[in-house]
DNA sequence: TCCATATTTCAACGATAGTGGAAATAAACA
DNA sequence: TGTTTATTTCCACTATCGTTGAAATATGGA
């Protein structure tokens, strides 16, 4: 990954109401959530919801699917991960000993087992 | 965690700058890297550098002890991790057969290994 | 003590981000 | 076609961020 695809990443989630986006749509899964459901959950107005979904979806953080009238959103799951594996890469250089730290990420996200 | 404290790791992630300070000093491992030599290798100058790394400490992503005339930063692996789980925390709602790409992350996640 | 090195603090500037009102677009339905 | 619902685009305003010069603080050594 280069690093400024990271920093538009990082920056996309750097938001209260833009994380907010994301968890929720982490927690639903595939199955999405429309704009308009956004909004309400949130408690934010559609404009600006709207451009805050689309910081998101330019930094290839959700992806969205019209459905009717509707927009469904959905957490792009597979650049997350690309973003973590960037922010933790060549740690420590090899010296597995004195980076315990890393390992236990793994071990703590277990969202599905 | 609390989102404002994901919100303030990811704002200080979300510059060029200080992506490339942290993972230097994840890079880095436990012995640290000093302030100077940090600005150094990264071509800023040292009072932008200071500030940058003031952001990185509050946020709680380093951490800093005096070497000397030196002042000694270190990644801070833990709240790194806290922040990746807090990302993909409940993730799927325990549909595990829908959320296949967040137990790639762990794959790919293999510094040490 | 005096000086050099290492780092931080302060103040100010220009640039960028977040929000919301109003209008525009897109689709469904009578 | 005309109307309603869903979402986005445009625009302007305020607030916050990133950088830099200059000064201040802290440590080590002559």
């Amino acid at each position: 990954m280069e690093s400024n695809v990271a920093v538009a990443r990082l920056s996309a989630l750097a938001q209260p109401n833009r994380l907010a986006v994301f968890r929720l749509l982490v927690r639903a899964g595939n199955e999405g959530i429309s704009a308009g459901d956004i909004a309400r959950s949130l408690n934010v107005a559609a404009n600006t919801l709207s451009s805050q979904l689309n910081i998101l979806s330019h930094a290839g953080l959700v992806t969205s699917t019209r459905d009717g009238r509707s927009i469904i959103y959905r957490a792009a799951f597979h650049a997350m991960a690309d973003l973590m594996v960037y922010l933790v890469e060549d740690c420590c250089q090899g010296h597995a000993d004195i980076c315990v730290p890393i390992s236990e990420i793994t071990d703590r996200i277990a969202c599905c087992g």
